[in-house]
DNA sequence: AAATAGTTTGACCAAATGGTCAGGAACACG
DNA sequence: CGTGTTCCTGACCATTTGGTCAAACTATTT
C-alpha cells in the first residue's frame, strides 16, 4: 500500500510518477504500457516505483479519477441563465480548449473508452450521466422556449464531444491530412465549430 | 509465412481467424489481445494459428489496411456533380450507417490511431490524405459557387467522422448515458447530424 | 493403396513483465 | 551523534506471451 507520510519527497515523486504515467498510458492504452517503461521515463527504478504506488492498476486508477473532474468542468460552466447560443457555443470552445491543452487526459479516456470503459463504467453511469442529464435539461428548456433551434441535446452534447475531442484523440490523423506546424489549426477549428454550431443552433 | 495452396479449408480457416482476431483487437488493442485468445476464440491451437498467420503482426496488418478501403467507401462515394447539400447530409448518414454495421472496424481504427497510428501512418499521409483533399477541393468548390455556406471542408469532413464514428467508439458511454436497448438511438443520432449539417450549409 | 501435399498438435523455449523482499543509504530530529 | 523513519536498490520470482518444431494426422492425387 502507499506509504502513509506526506513529505516534499513523496509530493514530488508522486507526482512526477502520475505525469510519467499519463504521458505513457496515454500514448500506449494500459496494456501497452509497461511497469519498467514508466520508472525509466520518470527516472526511478522500479521498485521506487513501486513503493509509492501499490500496482500498475492503482496509477491508472488513480490519473482516470483525479483527471475525470477537470474533464467536466466545461460543461459544469454551461449556465441555464446565460444566452441560449452564446453558452452553447462558450461550451464548444472551452471544450475545444481542453483538446489543446490537455491532449493527454483525452487520449487516457479515449483509450479506455474505445475498449468498454471496464474501470469507468461507474463514473459514466453515475456523475457524469447525472451532469449530462442535468444539462441536457437545460437545453430542452432553451429549445421548447424557442430560443434555439429544435435538436436533442443529448445528441447535440455528443457531437460536442466527438468534434472537439477529435482533435486530441485522432490528433495524427488531421495532423497527417493538414500538415500543419504547431496548433494554430485547432485555430481553424474553433472558428468553424462555432460558425457551425451557431448557425445550426440559431433561428433562420 | 503463410501457405502458398488456396484450398477450402484455408479460406475457412483464414477467414474465421481475421473475423476472431477483429473482434478481440477492436476489443482489446494490439497489445491488450493475444494470440491465446485469439486461437480459442477461433477454436483453434496457437502453433495451428501460426500455421495461416506469420504472427501476430501479420494478423493485425492485414485487418487493418484491408479494411481501410470499405471505411472509405462513404467518402469516395461524394458526388461532385450532385445536390451539395443532399450529398453531404448523404455522406454523413452513410457514414453512421457504417457505425451501426461496422462497429468493430471503427474501434480497431481508433485503437490504431488514438495510439499514434504507427502502423497506419503512410496509409494516413498517402490514400487518405489523397482522397480527402481531393473531396475537399469538391466542398471547397460548392461553397465558393455559393451552393453552401462557407465552411471550412477539412474541419467540416473531421467533424462528420468524428460525429459519426463517435457511435461505435464510445459507444459504452453512449449507452451509458442514453441506456438504449438496441441501436434506436442512432435513428435519433441521423435525424440530429442530417438536421445539424443541413442547418449549418444550408443558405438563409 | 501408396505417395504426396496439406493440416494439426503437444511439448517446449526465450523474452518480457508485474511484483516481492531483504538489506542498505539517506534523512529527520532529539 | 545516535536512533528511528523514510527512501531506494539489486537480486529474484512466477506468470504470461509470442513463437518454434518435430511428429502425427488427414486430405488429395495418381
Amino acid at each position: 500500500m502507499a506509504p502513509s507520510p506526506n513529505t516534499r519527497i513523496q509530493q514530488k515523486n508522486r507526482a512526477t510518477i502520475l505525469d510519467t504515467a499519463l504521458e505513457v498510458f496515454s500514448a500506449n492504452g494500459f496494456r501497452g504500457s509497461t511497469l519498467d517503461q514508466i520508472a525509466s521515463a520518470a527516472g526511478l527504478s522500479k521498485p521506487n516505483l513501486l513503493y509509492y504506488f501499490a500496482g500498475k492498476e492503482a496509477i491508472h486508477a488513480e490519473l482516470l479519477t483525479s483527471l475525470l473532474d477537470t474533464w467536466l468542468d466545461p460543461l459544469r460552466a454551461l449556465d441555464a441563465n446565460g444566452d441560449p447560443v452564446d453558452e452553447i457555443t462558450g461550451y464548444v470552445l472551452r471544450k475545444l480548449e481542453m483538446s489543446r491543452a490537455f491532449p493527454r487526459e483525452s487520449r487516457l479516456f479515449a483509450n479506455e473508452i474505445v475498449q468498454g470503459a471496464l474501470r469507468m463504467i461507474d463514473e459514466i453511469t453515475g456523475p457524469l450521466k447525472t451532469l449530462v442529464d442535468e444539462k441536457a435539461a437545460v437545453i430542452r428548456g432553451w429549445s421548447e422556449a424557442g430560443k434555439i433551434a429544435d435538436l436533442d441535446p443529448y445528441h447535440l452534447i455528443f457531437s460536442i464531444w466527438a468534434t472537439t475531442q477529435h482533435y486530441a484523440d485522432f490528433e495524427v490523423q488531421v495532423r497527417g491530412i493538414l500538415r500543419p506546424e504547431g496548433d494554430g489549426h485547432l485555430d481553424d477549428a474553433a472558428d468553424f465549430l462555432s460558425t457551425l454550431y451557431r448557425r445550426a443552433l440559431s433561428h433562420g
